[in-house]
This record gives structure tokens, C-alpha cells and sequence, in this order.
DNA sequence: CTGTTAGCGCTTTCAA
DNA sequence: TTGAAAGCGCTAACAG
């Protein structure tokens, strides 16, 4: 270990080759019009010194961008977000660009330190997964002609590219199988409906039910993690008429679910046919392990991220930039007694 | 969405609060010597024209810093390290530091040219869980005094703090545990030895079977995904005599594992007494529906992240920057039958 | 083919 | 309390 950073520059590369700042430059550009040996001589230097070119000073030359993506997310442990935010940053890398990822804890405070941070970073573009409803740092980006594309939920009002899924598609199809397999009695266990996907996949259940004039009770919504999941679903089960299939709405609800129900399991004096089967949207790694049917309503979130990255990528690009806002659905799979 | 994205700059705000330009920079860094009115104006102007400072410009002045830190870890989807990402960024935010993240796919060529790029952005300091062993980029930042930090991963021959588990200890420990349980026909299941946790976890596991003059017979290596772990697994039960338990040397080993269990249980004819039980190392989101017995060598990511992150802001403090090198090994929680 | 000049957005230093 | 000058690292534009 040593002094503070301290790295060489254009101009000490360009005195250890003996010659101009400019040369350098131009061979690090590609080495148009200059001698091949005089580029010998400065990758020489270059490498002699360990030299980097400053990104940060190139990037405020007119003409020149950051090469950065902002991305935002609500938890980047969930496996969930974690492979969206690795088909951002696949797509990115395609294109040399570089992901700034934090983590917003479905804070919308957050979210706009977040957003404002990166926008004085000069990000190219954003990609938000928005923990709420309106944001003046994301409309302050847009006003400024930096491309925001939202994915997996939507912002009333701003009128910017975004990804979503399927959500009252899919779980309509999904609590619709439930009720087709005779299911009377289907429980809920969701985030909270201020949360757009919250609120699009509980849609999708309750007009399900209603098509067969089942009433909704047995919802129980707001749990963010899988151990308020488990805690809501406990909730359920204990209740004198538990529900016979319960629908999930996204992976962490699903997970709380599972635990519980292994959990009862273990501890005994309930059998597998006791506990109700479970639909889950969102697939997550050992499903296959339930010891209940579970049914997916299925997608892929890499996808999820890779759509978006293109989005943004595309009003990156002079002859897309101004193309109309597009507001993509990406369809789901529904799996039935996927294991 | 309108043009390409053109940011208002200093000037333009000086102008509009018919101000100099200093006097915007001086009130936007706490407005010392800038009278309180003088300080309105230029707030309202920032206001109006929704001015970000320029970060990029910022850090090309001496004695500024990007506030960057460049992770590369080896799967941003391995939910192992997304958590680990969590505890980086989580520390970062701490001081204002964001994390530019990107993926090295366990490839030694992707992870040179993450830190290149890294290091022409001018990051603070690095956090790396290394693919392999040397590496040039790494070692030419520390060499400009660009502090790194490796985790959950050495270098052999790279002098600088590294964060890892004791993965001999617990493998050796875990392994132990099931001879001591009357075992003497164990698996293993693991990552490549050219791996530094795939070898010293290895070590831990064969040094336990050695104590108790059992031969290390039954050893899969080298699955990196838990495919092919699943198939690795498929092969030890298809063996004349297959293991009674088997050692997983990481999450994906340990997923592969149980989806084979879980495969063969479904597919009828065995029973989950015949199935072997399963010590897993690094524990993993559902293990408590294993439908075998289940121990776990347990640790927190996250933790890990913290603890690789500390010692990287540690470094960039003047106090601490020339600090002896620190080399942490941080205890694993063997959970025997933890379900 | 090479170098000089100028300026990107910002802030330290110095002068007023 | 304010501003002008200078320069951080880099590269277009213009000489030569």
C-alpha cells in the first residue's frame, strides 16, 4: 500500500514518449495519422506507467456521454431483481456501457437521492423499477433529455418507455385455473395495491373470482417480505375455513407461503392434502421442492431487464431518440403444477 | 422525449441569478461567504433550470474524488452475491459512494477488462471476487494506489485485504459432523479446485475423511451451475454404491443436489431414507423444504460485503490508507440438521 | 503526420 | 462578500 491514488496522465505519457499530449491521444483513439512507430513508443509509456485514460475528463468534452446506465431497484438480494439487474447490465456491456446500481428499499426518498446522485453523474440513461407513484427527479431526467424507461411497474403520468408483465393477464389465467379445478375458497397473499404490480395482479384475482361470483375475502395484502408473507399466510391457514388454494403474488409472497406450510409440516399433526395447493407469479429457484402443487404463472426477469436496457439503448441512438414512448407488456406463461 | 440530453451548466445558472459563476459554486458547497439572499437567487435559478452539479467535471479537480467503487463479482444472478452486492452498496451509501457493478462470468478476460474500465473511471477503490489467480489490471491498481479489496476469494502472490470464509474450517467441520453421524460413504459435490474456495473447501472435506482413514472416493468437481450439479448428483445415486451423505461445497452444488432429490422422489421408486442427507455449505432460500436432512455451513453474504467494504473505505482515509495489509477470515455456524 | 490553441464544467487561489 | 484567472485531463479544430 502506498500514497493516495495518484495516476499518470496524458501528459506524463506524453513526456516519457517524447512527444505531444495530442499523440497520445490519437493513438489511444485508434492511431490515425500517426507513424507506427511513434505509437509504439507511446503504448510503451503507457504501459511503462500503468496509464488509464480519464473517462470522467473525456466525458465532459462536448460530444462525448458518460457511458453510464443508472439503475435503480427496490432490493437488489431479491434473485428476483438480481437477474433483472444482470439483463441490464448484459445489455449494457454489449454496447461498452457500464451499470451504477443502488438499491432504492422501496423508499421513494431514496429513489430520488438515488436518481438525483446519478443524474449528476451524467448517466446516459435510467432504468427504475419505481417504488411509488410520481417523481420529480425522474421528471427533471426526462425534461432534460435523459431517457428513463421504467420496468416492471408503470408511473401514472409520466410518459416514458416501460416493461411490464402481464400482471391482471396472468393472474386472472391463474386464479381462473384454481376455480376450474373446483377451488371455492382461494386466498390472496400480495403486496400492498399502491404498489402498481400489487395492484394490477390483485385486479386480475378479484375479477377471476368475480366471473365465477366467488366473493374475495381471504385476501391478505402488504406483506413486502417473505417473512411477513409467512406470518399472513399462517393468518390464513389458522382461520376456521382455510382456503384450499392460495394465489401469490409475487415471489416473495410465494416463498412466505412455502415456509409456512413447511413448517406446519414439520412440526406435524397436518398432511400435504390438508394444505392448500398454491399458484405463485414469479418463479423462484427450488419451486420444484414444494410439497404442495404449485402452479407459475411464469416469466423470465433477465428478459425483463434485457427489454428495458433495450429501450433505453434504442433513445440512446440518434435516429430512435425521438421515437414515440413505448409501453411494452411482456405475456406469461402459465404453468400448472409446474413442479 | 425531445432532444439528446443537454444539461444546463454553472454558467447558465450564474447567468440567469446574475451572478458569477464561483458564486453558484460556492452556495451549491454550503454557501460560505455568500450572502443569504445572493444564496435565494442562485437556489431559485437552480431550481428553474433543474441544474445538477457535474460529478465527472468535479472529480478531474485535484483533490476530488469520483465516489465511485468498482465491484465485479463472478454472477450478479447467484443470489449468494447479489446479496453480497447488497452489503457493498449498502456501505458505499454509508458515505455517498455508489457502486458501478458488473459481472465477470467467472472469466478471467471479462474481469480484466471490468477493472480496466473501472480504473480509466477513475473508481475509488475496487471490490473483486477474483476469477482466477493473477491478474494484471489488479495488480497495476494497486500499484497506482487504487486500494483493492478481494472477497471471499485470495490471490496468491496479491498483497492486499481480502475478506474470506473459513472454508476449510467449516468444510472440515461440516464433514466431520457426518462421520461422527456413523457416515462413511460420503459425497462430495463442488467447484473446480483451481477455484480458491473449490480447493480449500475441498482441503477441509478430504482432511476430515482422512482423520478417519476413510478415502475420498465420490468426489464430483468442477460444476459451476446447478445443472450441472444436478447431473453430478444423478451420478453419485446411480453409482453401485451411492453416498449416504453428500458434501456441497456452495449454493449451486447444493441446489443441483436437491433437484435431483427432488427429481427421484417424484419419479417414484426411492424413498427419502434411501436418499442421502445433505451437508451444505453457504446456506441458500427455501433449504428448510429439503426433503432430505439437511445441515448448513452457514454465513451471511451480506456480511461479507460489509466487511470487504469496510476495509476498502478504511483505505481511502487518510488515517488508515497505510495500514498493515488485513487479511479477515470471518467464522462460519455450522447448523447441523438445520431445518 | 504532428503540435498548438482553446475550451469542456468546475473550483482553488488570489485580488478586489 | 464577490469575481477573475488559471488549470484539472482530455481532445476537436486548426495550423504547419
Amino acid at each position: 500500500m502506498a500514497e493516495a491514488a495518484r495516476r499518470p496522465t496524458i501528459k506524463e505519457v506524453a513526456q516519457l514518449a517524447q512527444v505531444s499530449p495530442m499523440t497520445v491521444s490519437r493513438t489511444l483513439s485508434g492511431g490515425v495519422n500517426v507513424r507506427p512507430d511513434v505509437q509504439e513508443k507511446v503504448f510503451a509509456a503507457v504501459e511503462e506507467l500503468g496509464y488509464y485514460r480519464n473517462e470522467n475528463a473525456r466525458s465532459i468534452r462536448p460530444g462525448h456521454t458518460s457511458g453510464l446506465i443508472g439503475v435503480a431497484i427496490t432490493n437488489i438480494a431479491n434473485p428476483y431483481y438480481s437477474t433483472f439487474a444482470l439483463g441490464v447490465e448484459e445489455q449494457a456491456a454489449l454496447t461498452g456501457r457500464r451499470m451504477l446500481l443502488g438499491n432504492t428499499s422501496e423508499d421513494a426518498g431514496h429513489e430520488a437521492a438515488l436518481i438525483d446522485d446519478f443524474l449528476g453523474r451524467r448517466v446516459e440513461g435510467l432504468v427504475v423499477v419505481p417504488t411509488g407513484s410520481e417523481d420529480a427527479s425522474l421528471t427533471r431526467a426526462t425534461r432534460q433529455g435523459v431517457p428513463v424507461v421504467l420496468a416492471s411497474r408503470r408511473i401514472e403520468g409520466l410518459d416514458v418507455d416501460s416493461v411490464v408483465l402481464d400482471d391482471a393477464g396472468g393472474a386472472h389465467a391463474g386464479t381462473t385455473a384454481l376455480i376450474e379445478a373446483g377451488h371455492t375458497h382461494i386466498g390472496f397473499l400480495g403486496n400492498s395495491r399502491s404498489i402498481f404490480t400489487g395492484a394490477r395482479r390483485h385486479d386480475g384475482f378479484a375479477r377471476a373470482l368475480a366471473d365465477h361470483h366467488l366473493s374475495p375475502d381471504l385476501v391478505r395484502a402488504g406483506q413486502q417480505t417473505a417473512d411477513e408473507a409467512t406470518a399472513a399466510m399462517r393468518d390464513l391457514l389458522a382461520l376456521e375455513t382455510p382456503p384450499t388454494a392460495v394465489f401469490c403474488a409475487n415471489n416473495r409472497n410465494s416463498i412466505g407461503a412455502l415456509r409456512e406450510i413447511g413448517r406446519q409440516l414439520r412440526a406435524g399433526g397436518v398432511s400435504r392434502d390438508q394444505l392448500p395447493e398454491l399458484m405463485s407469479f414469479d418463479s423462484f429457484e427450488l419451486a420444484e421442492l414444494s410439497p404442495v402443487p404449485l402452479s407459475i404463472i411464469d416469466h423470465d426477469p433477465q428478459e425483463l431487464g434485457r427489454a428495458a436496457t433495450k429501450l433505453l439503448l434504442a433513445r440512446l441512438h440518434p435516429d430512435t431518440r425521438d421515437a414515440p414512448v413505448q409501453e411494452i407488456e411482456l405475456p406469461v406463461e402459465l404453468k400448472l403444477r409446474a413442479l
